[in-house]
DNA sequence: TCGCACACGTTATAGCATAACGCAATTGAT
DNA sequence: ATCAATTGCGTTATGCTATAACGTGTGCGA
């Protein structure tokens, strides 16, 4: 249950990603990549479906834009909660995980009988630069 | 800095999520509101910017949707973050909110150098009923 | 070699959100 | 009272995000 070879457009996205500052949206990936012979939506959020589902990539709810995961040692076994701050101001995206809020939020979410799936936490705001 | 008088239209769209079972996304409110005059998204949304802004709304970043706050003495005092679990089963979304969760996110973003402006957690899943 | 699973390509369409214009009503300072 | 600023409103048009539905090709195990 590793994660497999990926295809050419997965790569290409992939990379398109990984070489990226920030998150980018599906179709400014698509513009990346229409030299490399992407013409089409699909073709990106097919690419981006699998990145997603071997946790290379995480889908950033609050922007509707995805950005490479930059923990990647962790791809193999599905580890717990990710959390991003993002900046308002330069965009930058730093992903983050923690024990402790992961813990709580399922010790919650078990008394209202609840069976999480996924966890979103984004955090919206300014970074020391730019405040 | 209380919640202002609702307009007319603000009304209509906090009136349409108060008595929706779940989130609505802000055509369906249009739909819904049709009869009443409504016939452009733009009336939706700016009222939805509104009520967000009084605090008697929340959007789920995960959904593209909305829906009216359950913390009715809340809207005075803007208080912490809020959180909702989201069952994928029969779309039912319960608000929650917890200071452990939110001192220990704030501590983590201050070692970033980081100011907080929006938090957004979002747990999708499948409610007890659904599971 | 048949059937299945999977990636791919294309066209079309659905769903979510805002830009830009102008008008009307309200408020509040001069 | 009047002017300016603000706010809400309505309309048209447009842009951004995401998926449906169709068909093709390839690899691989039964």
């Amino acid at each position: 249950m590793g994660t497999p070879q990926l295809t050419k457009n997965q790569s290409l996205v992939m990379g398109a990603l990984a070489h990226s500052d920030g998150p980018m949206s599906a179709y400014t990936i698509l513009d990346k990549l229409r030299d490399h012979g992407f013409r089409a939506p699909l073709q990106v959020y097919r690419a981006l479906d699998k990145l997603l589902e071997y946790g290379l990539v995480h889908r950033l709810e609050s922007l509707n834009a995805f950005v490479a995961c930059t923990c990647p040692h962790e791809h193999e076994h599905d580890h717990g909660v990710t959390a991003f701050t993002i900046c308002e101001g330069c965009g930058q995206v730093t992903e983050f995980h923690d024990e402790a809020i992961e813990e709580r939020l399922s010790s919650l979410v078990r008394t209202q009988n609840f069976k999480t799936e996924k966890t979103t936490i984004e955090i919206r705001g300014h970074c020391k630069s730019c405040a």
